[in-house]
DNA sequence: TTGCATCTGCGACCCATTCGCAACTAGATC
DNA sequence: GATCTAGTTGCGAATGGGTCGCAGATGCAA
């Protein structure tokens, strides 16, 4: 049990929301995760811990959790819905375009461009997605 | 009519692909937009110059013409997707989250940065998308 | 233990997009 | 210009991620 889903339960708990069984499970898996899952992996997951969890409940719930700022959803190109917690404070995403694998990054010096950018429109940034989808670097051969 | 509307119909025809009514009608509408509109409002548009225009055929025309690489396809955050014909050869977006307002801009500096960071990570970038939603600033008043 | 507002599962529904299919047509060939 | 046929089209049904309404279940405060 990691600290991760004291921390997730809490959450619940501190937006004035019941900790059922079910949300249990649901934060139980992501605390656990750490390959940005989908709904119906997450929904897999959860029912493996507890069959009585919906899938309709696993959407009601990262919502919920998402609106509580716990967890972020990350919608990429072509592909359903994806979620992390939000542990760390911001980070921008390297999409494995071969494996579906995804890689967490953060570049100090990009986010101030965006920033620079927007100002020189007159916009102040309300959120921003950055992805980057990558093959895998051909390893050096002698060929 | 725009050259842009030749180039698209041009397009069409280098790619060994029949030029119709209903193709010339969405690319005439494509040709003309400066608002980046999804494939519904560019279905309406179409309709209007060739009532016999389906919703069925702007997608499958503009499926046709970003494989080509004429158009890009835009998904931003829960929209449906929006379109512009390729000519730019590349840029970024910023949303105004409050009117749909789409501004496009480049940075080259943000651009080298993304492939140094893909590069660190053994990764070679294949596209990548950066969107900044934003807020009007209000004008500095005197309150 | 009770009371009830919050949650839940279920199945219907929504909306953007795609597909199957028979009818149509661009445009190469005669 | 008439013919031929593979590429296109409109229609309506299907798909797929996600949401909703409702009646029944259940945290949890009292």
């Amino acid at each position: 049990m990691p600290s991760d889903t004291k921390r997730l339960d809490q959450a619940l708990r501190e937006a004035g929301l019941r900790v059922t069984r079910q949300r249990s499970a649901i934060v139980e898996v992501l605390a656990h995760a750490d390959d940005h899952p989908h709904a119906t992996e997450i929904h897999r997951r959860a029912a493996a811990i507890d069959a009585s969890v919906s899938l309709a409940t696993v959407y009601r719930t990262l919502a919920v959790l998402e609106e509580k700022g716990v967890v972020t959803r990350l919608t990429f190109v072509d592909a359903p819905a994806r979620f992390e917690t939000t542990d760390a404070p911001h980070h921008d995403h390297i999409i494995d375009v071969d494996t579906g694998a995804v890689v967490e990054f953060t570049c100090q010096e990009i986010e101030r461009l965006q920033r620079d950018i927007a100002a020189a429109y007159g916009y102040e940034i309300t959120s921003h997605r950055l992805e980057l989808y990558c093959r895998k670097r051909r390893p050096v051969t002698a060929d």
